[in-house]
Order: structure tokens, then C-alpha cells, then sequence
DNA sequence: CTGTTAGCGCGTTCAA
DNA sequence: TTGAACGCGCTAACAG
């Protein structure tokens, strides 16, 4: 496990590593022989094999990924782009993408856009610079996959899909997910619902309000338009708009579309002593920590997302290994009912 | 802005990318001006350097980072060895990382190595092989940053440090933030108060330790051994400790070390029913979001995550480009106590 | 300011 | 099973 000790282990000395010639020598063989017996399987004899290995050990060398790389035109790096390292829900799918990936012997190189499709779109030609093999996205723009595909990279689009692309996709099964949300709700006899949801040009926030209203159908409810609330991503503009709800609507629940929206509409409902779920319930698509520590505990679709990572790194690979075959891939992942201490039965008035 | 669209769009047309030599043939210059126009300041008339860069785009040119790499002997991604992104401390620290790293054109190879020693080395390995200029991480053990320097690569450890290391390193002032909290609850007239924590072998839980015991010293307090509540880094294992400090010390505050500990005590609090701050005042070191949602919000040290992780990669990147003198750099950054609901005067016996 | 030359370190031909 | 030769795409030297 010792590796070279280099002289003054000053960084600045990083110019002379050994490389397979200098393995060769030690080992008495030739540089080919050395790339076959390190890396490749068969072609070289066991105790040739064994040779060379210790003479790579003793003189502590390291493969050069970059020359690798280039000869072989391709990288084992795989690009990662998100558009929220400190969102849980960023941080859950990447954990999972990180898992998938470091088990099969790939690095993720991680990118956070920050949801603007300029610095998306800058990331993208990073990688395509790096010649990584594949990318997976949760992207801004539909510009960005597509760019991405026409240069023979792999994508795997994350948590959302763009319509008329061929681009294999992982997401929440946000429609069923969502009705079953709010199927719950309706049971438990709420018959005003206000939907906290910050966009609909997204697969996510369009299958979220379409369970909402398919939800509504089913029960043979006609949902009154006034309450499907629009905001932006944003906590406290979440609160401002749930605090336009409550006055102008009189729900007896709302559904928050995603964690941070639901944040927003906790501290509203906190700040005006309402009383949940006596008076008003409550209940988050996208589970993460905090909604199991508040008083009361949170009802919410838990969708899964750190499988949901895994599941794209593994989408991913597959294709870079060529194991699929060509049509596009849709893979949905079930979301599941939690229910907890925030939703109850509605108020009778 | 538009790409050269491959022909098919195939994955598998990824061989023939245009390469400098297409760009000299399309521009009627040489290979070497190509690449200086592009990329080095200075040594290209403005009018060659346009052309040259009409040229590119024209015929979607795209630099090859490994040949560039290979070429110069060194490339432009940073390493970072983190232990869990899930927690949204490691989270924080890599959104600061990142983000400073981007800006100054960089690029991030994230690593999970979920606390695990063998992990950690393995990931080294691989980021010598990709021969990176600098690598940021969160040690677990000394033997990791030693090798990575040992080989030429500069260092920076975020949140621990250990001793006799010349390792660069920026921390939260652990031991004055631990201690302003400490004295927080002393001058609300606790004398009882708990420490739950899970580490002391890193300097990271040492600090916190040693600050807990001088808000005591200052105060003239001596400190009952038995408070010091000794648990492993699991909320589940800290709610059990909870539960037997609350029994056996009877403490009227308890101070968790970190977010995750607080996790474990706010449960068991909330589960025993036991009136914060009324009945126990709670505190933590690392404010997280979650503690200003719960009921009461919590009293906490804000350790500046982000803008510790952005400290890392500066620091780093001046290394790398040697603007610094030789010696070791600590970065020491100072937290801020935020005092919120969950603590209070100590009950009157 | 520009062109020519020569590798960076590796893996993959092809022959032996 | 092994070795020799070559070139992946780029940029650092060196001339001019």
C-alpha cells in the first residue's frame, strides 16, 4: 500500500511520475506488456502478470487517466448536472447517481447550474470538452440534453422530461403520486383543497397538478380554479401565496407541490396559531428529513430519490456498456403515501 | 452558439470530433496559432484570433481536456472527498466548494466516501491517477491528505485537522462557538447542562469539548463528568443516549454537537413530552434548516458551511497557482450563535 | 506574431 | 504470449 515517497513531497514536484516505461525497466519486460498485465484480461502470463504488478507497486506508479483517455477516446468520468446542491432533494439524487457510480468504478464530475440554463448550457460544453461518455441532467432546458445527444454523449434526464425527446428519462410517477395525495385528503373529507405549486412547464409540476385534478374527478369533485395557487420556487414567496390562500379560498388542506414550497406554507400556518390538522391539514410532495421532525409530522409522497439516483446511474451505464437497445428508456419510479400527523379530517363548519 | 450536428446523433459517432488541425485547415493557419488564439492571452493578432475563432465555431470544435491535460501534465478538476452528502453539512460545504471552483474555471469530482477509511484511499487513488492539482477534503484519516501531498498534490482539509499535519485547513472556530453557546445557557442560570456528542478524536469534536468545558471554567462551574454523554453518529444511537442522560443527570439543557445528534434529542424531548424551553432548554452546534422550522425553533452555532467550503476551494486554487508563501495556512472561521426559541431561563426547582 | 517540431503516457495494432 | 511502432490531440519550445 506505500507508495513513493517523493523527495521533498512538495507539490511543485509533481512533474516526474513514473509511467509504464519506467514499469517496463523494473520489471525487465516491455512497455505493452505492462499496460496488458496491469489492465487487460488475458494476454500475459501469471508470473509475468505478478512481475509487473509488484514493479508498479515498489516504484509507486499510477495510472495516467489523461493519457488514457485520449488514446482510448473516451473517459470514465460522467457528468452530473443539478440544479441544487443544498435542496435535499438535489443532495439525494446525487448521493445516489455518486453510489452507483463509484461502485462500478466511474467518477462524477458535479455540476450545480443553479436552474439557469446559460450556466447549464457552459457545463455541458465542460463535459463535452472532458469527453465524458454520458451525463445525467435534471434539465432547465430542453436545449442542453439535445446539444448534448447531437455530440454522441449518453444522457439520462433526471426528475423530468421534455416532450418529443428521445432522451431516456427517471422520474417520479408524479401524476399517480400526487392523486394519491390528494385522494387521501379527499377521503378524510376535504372538499376545498389549495395546491402550492410553483410551475407547470415541467413534467414534474404538470403531473403533480394533474393527479391533483385527477384526484378531484375521481371523487367526482369540480375543483374550483382559484385553488390551484401558483408561486415561485422560493420559501417565502411560498408563504406569501399561502397566505393569499387561506384568505381568499378558505381551504381546509393544501398540498404543497415540493419540499421547499412546503416550507413556506408551514411557517404561514405556524405563524397564524392554525391549528393543524384541526383546523387546516397539510400534507408536501417529496419527503425529506425536516418533515418528520415538525410538530406535527408532515404527510408526504416520498418519491424515492435516492433510488431514483441510483436508477439513473444505473440507466446510464447501461447504455454506455451498449446493453440496451435503442428505443428510449422511461423508467418510473412509484412514489409512496406517508402519512403522518398533518393531515386529518376536515373541519366540520 | 450551434454545434456541429453529427450525422446520425448516435452515441456511437463519437470518434471523429474536429481536432485542432481542422481548425488550422478551416482558418489557414497553423495548429499552434489555433490553439493560442483560443485559449492563451497575448501571441494572436486580433484578427488571426477571429478568424480562428469563427473558424471553430463554425466547424464546432470542441477542446479535448485529456490531450490538453496530458500535454501540460496537470488539468483543471479539483478533487473532493466528503463523507456524506446527505447530511447538509457535507451538502453546504460542497455547494461553497463548487461554486468558487466554477467561477474560477474548475471543475469538481465529488466523492462519497462515507466515513470509511478504505473508501477514502481508494478515491485518492483515483484522483492521483487523474492527476489533480489539488484535492479538498474531509479526513478521516491522516493517512489520506499524507499520501495525496506525499504525491505532489496540494491539500486542503475542511471541518478537522489533525496534529503534526502541514496540511492546510479551514474549520470553524469550534472551540469559541461551542463555548458562546455553552455561556448562552450559563447566563440563563443552567448549571446542569448535557453535551451529547459523538467524537473527540478529530479536532472537530475535541474543539467542541474543550469550548463546552471553558464556558464552565470561566463561569466557575465545575462540570460533572457524567453530563459529557458519549454517543456514535446516528440519530437513533443519540436518542437512546438522550434518554439515559436525562435520567441519569438530570440535565436542564442539553447542547448537541452537531445536526444529526440533535435529530436523536429533539425526538426523544419531543417524545417525553418534556416542555422546551420550559421544562429543557436544546441547543446545537451546526445550524441546519430543519432546526428553524420545528416548534420551537432552535438555539444554534451557524458554522458558515457554505462559506467554509468557499474558503476551501480559494485557499486551494491559490496554492495551485503559488501565490502563497510555503507555510501551513489555518483558516479559522468564526460561527455566530443564533439564539431562537428552544432555549430559556432554567426551571426554579 | 507565427509556423515547425516534438513529445506528454498510454493502448492498440501488427509481427514475431 | 510478447515486443516494436505508432498515434490519440494538444501545447511547449524553438526558430523565423
Amino acid at each position: 500500500m506505500s507508495r513513493r515517497q517523493s523527495p521533498s513531497g512538495s507539490p511543485a514536484a509533481a512533474s516526474k511520475r513514473p509511467t509504464v516505461q519506467d514499469v517496463a525497466r523494473e520489471a525487465g519486460v516491455s512497455p505493452s506488456t505492462v499496460s496488458r498485465a496491469l489492465h487487460t484480461r488475458g494476454y500475459a502470463s501469471p508470473d509475468v502478470r505478478e512481475r509487473v504488478q509488484q514493479a508498479a507497486e515498489r516504484i509507486g506508479y499510477v495510472l495516467n487517466h489523461n493519457a488514457r483517455n485520449l488514446r482510448s477516446r473516451t473517459s470514465t468520468s460522467i457528468g452530473v448536472l443539478i440544479s441544487d446542491l443544498r435542496n435535499p432533494f438535489y443532495a439525494d439524487l446525487a448521493a445516489g447517481i455518486e453510489e452507483v457510480l463509484r461502485a462500478e468504478g466511474h467518477q462524477m464530475m458535479l455540476v450545480n447550474d443553479n436552474g439557469d440554463p446559460a450556466e447549464e448550457m457552459r457545463a455541458a460544453e465542460t463535459l463535452l470538452a472532458m469527453r465524458v461518455p454520458g451525463v445525467i441532467v435534471t434539465p432547465v432546458t430542453a436545449a442542453c440534453p439535445r446539444m448534448l445527444q447531437e455530440n454522441g454523449v449518453h444522457v439520462v434526464c433526471a426528475d423530468r422530461e421534455f416532450p418529443r425527446q428521445g432522451v431516456d428519462v427517471v422520474l417520479s410517477d408524479n401524476k399517480a403520486g400526487a392523486r394519491e395525495l390528494t385522494e387521501h385528503l379527499i377521503a378524510l373529507g376535504h372538499t376545498r383543497i389549495g395546491l402550492l405549486i410553483d410551475e407547470t412547464k415541467w413534467s414534474t409540476g404538470a403531473g403533480r397538478l394533474a393527479g391533483f385534478r385527477a384526484a378531484h374527478t375521481a371523487a367526482g369533485l369540480d375543483l374550483d380554479e382559484g385553488l390551484v395557487a401558483f408561486t415561485s420556487f422560493d420559501a417565502e414567496a411560498a408563504r406569501v401565496t399561502t397566505r393569499e390562500l387561506l384568505r381568499a379560498q378558505a381551504p381546509t388542506a393544501i398540498v404543497s407541490a415540493n419540499n421547499v414550497l412546503a416550507q413556506g406554507a408551514l411557517a404561514e400556518l405556524k405563524d397564524r396559531r392554525l391549528k393543524i390538522p384541526q383546523r387546516i391539514s397539510l400534507a408536501a410532495y417529496d419527503d425529506v428529513p425536516w418533515m418528520s421532525l415538525v410538530q406535527p409530522a408532515l404527510t408526504t409522497i416520498d418519491q424515492h430519490t435516492v433510488e431514483l439516483g441510483r436508477s439513473c446511474a444505473r440507466l446510464l451505464l447501461a447504455r454506455i456498456r451498449a446493453e440496451l437497445p435503442a428505443k428510449r428508456r422511461i423508467i418510473r419510479v412509484p412514489p409512496r403515501l406517508i402519512v403522518r400527523g398533518s393531515t386529518g379530517p376536515a373541519p366540520t363548519p
